[in-house]
DNA sequence: CGCTAGAGTGAGAGTCATTCTCATTTAGAA
DNA sequence: TTCTAAATGAGAATGACTCTCACTCTAGCG
């Protein structure tokens, strides 16, 4: 998808909605949210409004272990990792020279070339180890 | 799922197709393997026995992109990575020790526990760039 | 400002991987 | 061999996501 050529208050709304929140959301949970607030936002435009914001990388998205996608407001410019609270959400953006090296480097030893690399830490963040 | 009380043909014809598979498959591609090579294997079957043979550490399993469970006969015994190749599925095992590392350090860091990661390099074998 | 083209939307149908249900089959103990 | 519950399999159910298409509304133009 390319950028949009017009501006609706349907795509504000997914920005805004995704801003406010702290950790991954999916796109049934956002709709939902928006649906809540009273809007009449369908669950297709919020999923054509996340591909979009994820093409331009506003936003950062990723699989969960359930197949499900996830997408978050992206703080940080340009390529890096996540390091996610499994039980609260919660996100730390890491970048990882050393992975990137890494990559590279293996990428290399093997003749790969074009090498791409899902890298993604979960765990559970010291607030969440409290009150459990 | 718990190791399973009874042996069934059904079961081992899924671990021996994945066997002779190099690289990693969706559960539907196994089973349309196994029903065109004349079996009456069920879909649910196939599931039921690679999410047993999973719990066991006898294949690895990864969701590709769009979102598909794939699995493969893992040759090698414990934690270790995947470089595949996103043409022909071609899969090299890795261990990383920089990556463990780093995960461990980054999880010290930000004060999280129970680390767990996800790390699978994606690029294009020698062989694939050869013919393309 | 009003008009218009067509990008954008949304309700609901469609797709597709995976899981569930439950009647039937069958492994394995006695 | 007989018996019983584990395992299977066909098809229905689920759930995330995409597609369709008639309708709406943005934004450029006069």
């Amino acid at each position: 998808m390319q950028q949009p050529r017009r501006n609706t208050w349907q795509r504000e709304a997914v920005r805004a909605a995704l801003v406010q929140t702290p950790g991954f959301v999916s796109a049934q949970q956002l709709h939902q949210v928006l649906r809540d607030a009273g809007t009449t936002i369908g669950l297709a435009t919020v999923y054509r409004a996340l591909a979009g914001l994820s093409e331009t990388e506003e936003v950062d998205s990723l699989q969960s272990p359930d197949g499900e996608n996830l997408f978050r407001f992206c703080a940080m410019p340009g390529h890096h990792h996540h390091l996610i609270c499994r039980a609260c959400g919660d996100t730390r953006e890491l970048s990882a020279t050393v992975v990137e090296e890494w990559t590279r480097r293996v990428g290399a030893e093997h003749g790969f070339s074009d090498i791409e690399h899902v890298v993604d830490l979960f765990g559970i963040c010291e607030r969440c180890r409290a009150t459990a």
